[in-house]
DNA sequence: AGGTTATCTGCAATCGATACCAGTAAAGAT
DNA sequence: ATCTTTACTGGTATCGATTGCAGATAACCT
């Protein structure tokens, strides 16, 4: 029941509330000491509404992602909490990826919160008019809106992670290559396909239209996507996933059909799986620091508040790497005959 | 820039403030329509600061949680969120299940948020004292600090969970039977031992001190408990882990020692891994509706708010369940002798 | 028509803290 | 001893919205 005010405190003391608000913002007072007792005797908390009503400050970030249940969103999060400093906090919003929902947040978050990371679902979701409208600080994660350059954004290589996971394919001797794309309205979704062709034509391989398959950015995208593969005269003999939650689906859809890995179908995705050495055989995935990124954006973020002035966007792409486990092997010498007679026909 | 505040409102109309604050609190007013008209012509967001500091709530609750990064504290977050109503949202605080930082994020939250749901590391890790000095209407999910009774909560059918996993392995053939457990300070941890020990007595097997090892909810508290009942000169057949860190900890301490499951050792783990069905073989675990426990309490909190009278403490546990996977056989003759002997002797 | 309700309105106090302004006391300078 | 400087102090307006109160207008009644 802690309805203690600073006039309390200042009743108590002696003194005028100025003088306690003084103590308080660190100015040197007579009663200082005297000050101190009687605010821990009352259990005296300045209101914080109080104070941003003053100030316009909230001293709250608010994060927005999809789905705080993936881990690679909980990494984002939880890199930009470890970076938020002890003077403000962080504010969760969870869309469920839904654009109502990016948008009903955004509205109910202003006032509440100094500025907004956000991890946008896909390009068009959240106009960009609607930000500058609504005169937030926000920072882009991962992926950017349609004319994101306007705001900051810490994004990740995602065009070379692509190209070094086809790579890896085609040096395993692989030609017959499956991508299994996301969403090509999304910023990752449209690069990761931009490095899958860039590295299949460094390698002079053709891209047949029925191994790249566009899907969602879920399990289920890349259950279906497999299966797809999967029912082809001429399956590929390695696939590309796009994203983690994609990769689990084609995992379960390989197992499904009984098709061993990497016997006879190599894989790699995009984004580390939790636990993925545990898999047998362990995946092989591009991997990126999902917490650097939270906070990255997080430091963007208070450098913006910090000097109000300067609205300068930074921009940042944090870097890949390829992380060899056992789900890529060789073609079988009969399929490699197959598909390469294919692919050339 | 939107600094429009609700005198620009009522001076462009032409009516006073409280007017302009009626028409938004859902009283007729006579200019309704121009009033409608002028707030989405201004786009006018009304100043939750200001809001707050009148009516002395903020629309905000807190769920204190020692790591997001956690599929299983991902997800009560994610039930939290889904439950949290549309007039209302969600703070995630992330305390790294340090003592200091959980009081500081307590502290910190006063006044900002109108109440906290809050997974506590230990039980002793805030006093609850601490809280009834704060005021704020809390909700413990999971664990319960000291005298837990005044405060809500929603806990898991731990005991019976254990129980289960215990007699599941007992009726595989096991009688030399380990407990790798949770710290005994943590209500889980506690409760999970309690279970073990009461099926343990049921199924009349002596529980070996050396059996019985307490340590981390981590991957690697896991992973170094089983490398102590692995080095042991008659290891057990059969393994329960408390957690879902612990079991992927002793699942990588499995493999670096090589030990095949369920033909060497079976295994079975206390709440469901992600993609626990992709590993080889899947795992056996008690498994609970997370999501539930964090929309449940969501909803506890949401009725201590709303009828702010009655604080009279509410108290649920979410059910568990075995899901059954291929990670406990019998054990294998030569083992069941070897173990008989020496439980017996 | 005169009186009574019903319905809406503006004024002003209020929430709790901050910051400007002027005022007072003590310390230093001449 | 007088004047200037320094170091604090209290009073008060302010942030933006809500709300009790009294006043004004319109609608209703006999």
């Amino acid at each position: 029941m802690s309805t203690v005010t600073i006039t309390d405190v200042a009743k108590r003391v002696g003194v005028s509330v100025a003088t306690i608000s003084r103590y308080l913002s660190g100015f040197t007072v007579r009663n200082a000491d005297e000050i101190r007792d009687v605010i821990t005797e009352l259990n005296y908390r300045p209101s914080a509404a109080a104070r941003n009503l003053k100030s316009g400050r909230t001293g709250i970030i608010a994060i927005v992602v999809p789905d705080v249940t993936n881990p690679f969103f909980a990494s984002i999060v939880e890199g930009a909490e470890s970076a938020v400093g002890d003077d403000r906090m962080v504010l969760l919003v969870n869309t469920g990826a839904t654009r109502e929902r990016e948008e009903k947040a955004l509205t109910q978050l202003f006032g509440r919160v100094d500025g907004v990371i956000m991890v946008p679902s896909t390009e068009e979701q959240v106009a960009p008019a609607f930000f500058s409208q609504l005169g937030l600080p926000i920072v882009f994660v991962d992926r950017v809106t349609h004319d994101g350059e306007r705001f900051s954004s810490v994004l990740a290589e995602n065009a070379k992670g692509a190209e070094i996971a086809t790579t890896h394919l085609v040096n395993h001797g692989h030609n017959a290559i499956a991508m299994i794309a996301g969403p090509q309205l999304s910023t990752p979704g449209k690069k990761r396909a931009e490095g899958f062709r860039s590295a299949m034509k460094k390698a002079d391989l053709p891209i047949l239209p029925e191994l790249f398959i566009e899907s969602d950015f879920s399990e289920s995208g890349g259950y279906s996507a497999m299966n797809q593969l999967l029912q082809l005269d001429t399956p590929p003999t390695a696939v590309f996933t796009s994203n983690n939650l994609m990769t689990i689906g084609a995992l379960h859809a390989l197992r499904d059909a009984q098709i061993s890995i990497p016997e006879q179908i190599s894989i790699i995705g995009f984004d580390d799986i939790s636990f993925a050495d545990l898999i047998s055989p362990s995946i092989t995935v591009i991997s990126r620091d999902a917490r650097l990124q939270g906070s990255q954006a997080m430091q963007m973020m208070i450098n913006q508040l910090d000097r109000a002035g300067a609205i300068q966007p930074e921009h940042s792409m944090v870097d890949v790497q390829l992380v060899e486990r056992g789900s890529c092997a060789p073609p079988r010498e009969s399929q490699k005959i197959r598909s390469t007679r294919r692919a050339t026909e």
